[in-house]
DNA sequence: ATTGCGGTTTCTGTATACACAAGAGCGATC
DNA sequence: GATCGCTCTTGTGTATACAGAAACCGCAAT
């Protein structure tokens, strides 16, 4: 909404307020900012180099993205992830997706999915690749998500589903990534990506409830292993 | 999240951006301000009388509820409500309710649905009584919604739906209500009401998809006939 | 008549100053 | 020794001042 210079990373002097609503996001995505850290209004507004004014409207859209609350008396704090909200932020994704994943199966144009489709099938032997594959895997997800927001067309249940992702990726954050649910999910998004290209809702429906239930399962399985042994690898998507 | 004191319209000192941002919300919501709307900063802050700092905070907020965007150059205005969006909107309303009378079903406590179950058999009587009755069976639905979110004990779900609630209300004023769509909407959730207290989520879930059918259709007509005759009695929940 | 250019004005974006409220630390008193 | 209260510090909430950018208006030239 604000520039649409961004394109290409083009470093246009951006807004001061939008300078640090990026670098806070991303720092509390990546878990530099950890979830019960508190946040000063001065502090950080002298460590990213803005003033207060553009620093608290960042706090402001940090909260509207749930990201941050703000606490009783004194400032503002990250927002911290439990057991209990991961599996509640999948009762909302399950229902996003799969309304989405119906949408797209209904109203796309197959095209870019026949090509994803291609990308896909080379997945198993991406992920043989280590890190370098894994991360292209990953690109691919962000490539069918994509794909999938744009056959679906509407605006309110993206951007619903985007304020999901973002608090998936910080979940993912906490359950390092395990080869063979990868391997699995891979399959399933082949699957999901078949009936997207068939056209049938209700197949591509069943599909993504599928795949989400036992991503679940998997990253709550990932988080006990990492309580339990206090490390191990795991896994998400 | 913000002030915890304004239960029971103790009208402790409210937050300039709080009082802003709600009489905006509210100007906005019941039509005052219309789609399309400039909203100067200056121009608005004096009004309200607040200065602009807390102003822009308002604002902001309302950006992030979707009931504002800011435009190119020069300030921000209301959004507008086309009849794309609306079934747009119907289509993550749908998603969500259905999720959350599923929940429901599956969670609840029957007391305070069975005590609902009671108030909506009068519903009838109720919308024979005139602009008050309609007032009161409005008011019962409010309460419906709450105990169903009480039920869901799920913030994301339940913070999603209330945006939509949001978008919802513009809507409401878009069409007149239809007395006969009243009396049919209120059977149509007597039958939910029965489906959560009997603990039956796929029977809850399937009333609440047809019951969002049909008020999408009702709303719909009613638009179409608004703007066909300037004005007739129709419809909304 | 239309279009391009420039001055002017107005509005946003940011910084900063001030007031007030909440907390912490210290001291005094019981 | 513990508890209550006071003060002092610190941080937010708000107002305002200043700078830069974008739109509007008028004028002129084609």
């Amino acid at each position: 909404m604000y520039t649409e210079t961004a394109m290409l990373g083009l470093d246009v002097p951006l807004r001061a307020s939008e300078r640090a609503y990026r670098q806070l996001r991303g720092e509390i995505l990546n878990g530099l900012l950890a979830p019960g850290a508190a946040l000063l209004e001065v502090e950080q507004a002298e460590r990213i180099g803005v003033s207060r004014t553009p620093l608290r409207e960042a706090v402001a859209r940090l909260i509207a993205d749930g990201l941050v609350v703000g606490r009783r008396g004194r400032g503002f704090e990250v927002t911290d992830i439990s057991v209990d909200s991961i599996s509640e932020l999948y009762e909302l994704r399950q229902a996003l997706e799969v309304q989405a994943i119906r949408l797209a199966a209904t109203r796309r144009d197959p095209a870019p999915f026949v090509e994803l489709r291609g990308a896909f099938l080379t997945a198993p032997e991406l992920l043989e690749q280590g890190d370098i594959g894994v991360h292209r895997y990953y690109a691919l997800i962000d490539e069918l998500e994509d794909a999938v927001d744009a056959a679906v067309e509407n605006p309110f249940l993206v951007g619903a589903l985007r304020a999901v992702r973002t608090h998936l990726a910080r979940i993912r954050r906490l359950a390092r990534r395990n080869p063979l649910r990868l391997r699995a999910a891979a399959a399933e998004h082949l699957l999901i990506i078949d009936a997207i290209i068939a056209g049938d809702p209700s197949l591509a429906a069943h599909a993504t409830h599928i795949h989400l239930h036992q991503s679940l399962l998997s990253v709550l399985a990932a988080i006990d292993e990492d309580s339990a042994s206090s490390r191990s690898a795991t896994a998400a998507d």
